[in-house]
DNA sequence: GATTTTCCCATGATATCCCATGACATCCCG
DNA sequence: CGGGATGTCATGGGATATCATGGGAAAATC
């Protein structure tokens, strides 16, 4: 399960949007007909989406790295503290695929993006993003002078050699 | 069975809440009719829900982790030594949902609560709370400082990223 | 017999189902 | 190897179902 590559997908007046097949495919084999919608937990305007079970084992990881294995029950009862999975799953929505691979993307999430006709739905490894075009292409640039420094880094804490 | 999203039902003047159709699908499928209300156990103001059978494991929990798996025997008998599945009982009622998927907030829980015209049901994952949404909306506010400051808190250890 | 609870019907908004289409991509068979 | 046939993908739209809400009337409770 690797969401990759990236699409434009664009809305229509009901407010749906198709799921690319490639990541359609992706999705668990027995669990096709629904995925996971979550607000970004520190990047505004952007909405993260994974499958169900994607989802929940990230929870899992979550509660258990944090709080360790013994931590389940405290978290099931303290209201008070803060629980980042408990987070989370309130900034998240199951979501439904209809049977021609579409969903109604919820108010909230069109929102939240700012979207208008279109939303880029792009692949990151575990999960998938959906974002505004026009700041999807901004990040894009950014993140291209970042990659290519981040390889030049990655050289000189080695060896020296180029491409070998 | 994992509650999702966050939503503000309103309370009709016969007291009267929706149960979201978000929650009503986790509930286990053989028993749809009822849920189980109780307030938290350390957070004044706010009410826990979950599926009777998910409200029962959780007590069960509860006593083999916290007692022991002999510890069941020794709560039966003892009625000296302080209980915390029982404290929890009693703080607990069973809910009945009507056929459209309403039920009736019991009068204790709408003065814990504070609620006047509308509660905000949110999703924790293994259980949903009911919450003042003036209160709610504090609550979110500051949970999202601390989710931020979590997911910062990560990347430390590593090296940089964004949001990922 | 008066208040509370439960059942049923009504309604606007949204979501879902189903059918249709043009653009590609893939397949197949001679 | 070509070219028609078939399949899938992304999109559009009409019809239908579901959701959250309001309210009347029957049933239960005190």
């Amino acid at each position: 399960m690797a969401f990759r590559s990236e699409i434009l997908i664009k809305l229509d007046k009901k407010g749906r949007v198709q799921m690319p097949a490639a990541f359609r495919d992706e999705l668990p084999a027995d669990d096709r007909n629904a995925f996971v919608l979550y607000h970004s937990p520190n990047l505004p305007g952007v909405v993260n989406g994974n499958s169900r079970s994607g989802f929940d084992a990230m929870l899992d990881r979550l509660r258990t790295e944090v709080l360790g294995p013994k931590g389940s029950i405290k978290v099931a009862l303290d209201d008070e503290a803060f629980d980042p999975a408990g987070y989370l799953s309130a900034s998240a929505r199951t979501i439904a695929l209809e049977p021609d691979g579409r969903f109604s993307l919820p108010g909230e999430f069109a929102e939240a993006i700012g979207v208008a006709d279109g939303v880029v739905l792009t692949g990151k490894g575990e999960k998938f993003q959906l974002w505004n075009p026009a700041r999807w292409q901004a990040r894009k640039e950014a993140d291209r002078a970042k990659m290519a420094a981040f390889v030049r880094g990655l050289a000189s804490e080695n060896s020296g050699g180029g491409d070998a």
